[in-house]
DNA sequence: GATCTCACAATGTGATCAATAGGCCAATTT
DNA sequence: AAATTGGCCTATTGATCACATTGTGAGATC
């Protein structure tokens, strides 16, 4: 029995790092986290592949962690699985985000639907209140702002739908068509402004469910046609812009 | 000597099997598709904790992979994660099930209507076949046959949707209420046909894509309902009707 | 007799190890 | 000179290890 194996970590395994253990999961938690508002604000780009290690050196952790937080990226098909074992960010073509948006109407209006019903003055005060951030940002070309807080405007208002079912699917539908949308924002002829958003919060002032639901599905289809036309107009294959090592981890 | 817990499997971890290995993922692909048919068919009961160990020994490899499959079957919210970091079945209410097959009418019922777009002589034969085999697990009184039969017609006629985002999301939702579909079939006084699946595949042979969702929603109705009677008559919570134990890795 | 406490058994988490398969680059051959 | 093949390097995968925490049960105390 090998069961005398050395115990050679008492220098190396967190002697720099994490000296009070106070919380579980606590490395879990930080690399997902980052992995995922990495993978929704474009620090990641289609095709780029993840390696588990230099991962794992980025957060200054062992690889343990970063498995299982990629693997559990692939289940929300926020990343792909080469045969070899190695997982990418995949390349949608412009069928597969065609699919992906049309669900998206279908789902993201459902859960506007819902939310229009639950509706409150302090929803639509802080709806308000991201929206006039997010015009801000949108003046200034700030990338990053913009796509954070045209998140955050979208599940706000999803969140007031209560349905614990539909959040983590739109969720993952986030997750898949992010790191696109963010190349997408870097073409300068595609245009962002938050018209929708506006029309969407006279909807829900005015309680029409129907019409929040119209407004959701029109935010979306212009949003499509802003990644299609990047799609067919540039090839959505190779957009090496920029090297998203820059971007890594920078938000 | 507080050692003596990993004693027991020596001789089954891998020193009997597995001289060839072929193909990667060997094991996480055994372990994940027999979690995923045994949430599906019945095997876990609701509120069950899922041991590492345990099910590493049921199924004769170290905790790591089973690690992974559970990390996965948490992502996919088949599994919940309890704050001490133990996974477990959840056991749903009335609240999430009805929120859970409100989403399966919207899911399911689109996925349905493109399939009606897409039907083919071979598909509609296919779903014949496996209703009519079906229909005779149902008169057997077979809950684990006509479990199995019952989802793969579901699956073949939303797999000819052909859209790579609704599969993913339909797999979810039925990884969710799988285990409390399982002990409503327990009940006698839920009866269970195939009626609904005539008049679906009676919509598909006339090519009305509006009949063949309304089908489904009928279908997902119809299995609601016995859902909710088991839950409000016998309070859904506690029902160990059986040691799921007996069942565990039976099918 | 009930409750509180302490100790031990058990579980998940993170780190490390061993082995195998895949990719990459260079050298050699045609 | 180009293509193919060989070997080296690195990648993930599955296993094992160590530790911190949780949960449980027995025993003592009120």
């Amino acid at each position: 029995m090998p069961s005398t194996t050395n115990s050679t970590k008492e220098t190396t395994a967190n002697g720099a790092k994490a000296p009070p253990k106070k919380e579980r999961r606590q490395v879990h938690e930080r690399v997902f986290s980052h992995m995922r508002r990495g993978l929704m604000i474009g620090a990641f780009l289609p095709g780029q592949s993840m390696s588990l290690r230099k991962l794992a050196e980025r957060f200054g952790t062992s690889p343990m962690p970063v498995r299982e937080v990629l693997s559990r990226l692939v289940t929300a098909n926020a990343l792909e699985e080469m045969p070899s074992g190695s997982v990418r960010v995949p390349r949608l073509n412009s069928e597969k985000l065609e699919d992906l948006f049309s669900v998206r109407e279908l789902v993201e209006g459902a859960a506007a639907e819902r939310a229009a019903g639950n509706v409150t003055p302090e929803l639509i005060a802080t709806l308000h209140d991201i929206n006039n951030r997010l015009i801000e940002t949108i003046e200034k070309r700030d990338i990053l702002g913009s796509l954070s807080l045209n998140q955050e405007f979208h599940f706000t208002l999803y969140h007031a739908s209560g349905s614990d079912v539909l959040m983590p699917m739109i969720e993952s539908l986030w997750l898949q068509f992010g790191p696109t949308m963010y190349m997408s924002l870097l073409i300068p002829s595609v245009p962002w402004n938050a018209e929708d958003h506006e029309r969407i919060l006279t909807a829900l002032e005015k309680g029409s469910a129907t019409e929040v639901r119209k407004g959701i599905v029109h935010d979306i289809r212009t949003t499509r046609d802003a990644l299609l036309s990047v799609s067919s107009e540039h090839g959505l294959a190779e957009l090496p812009f920029v090297s998203s090592a820059e971007f890594s981890m920078n938000y």
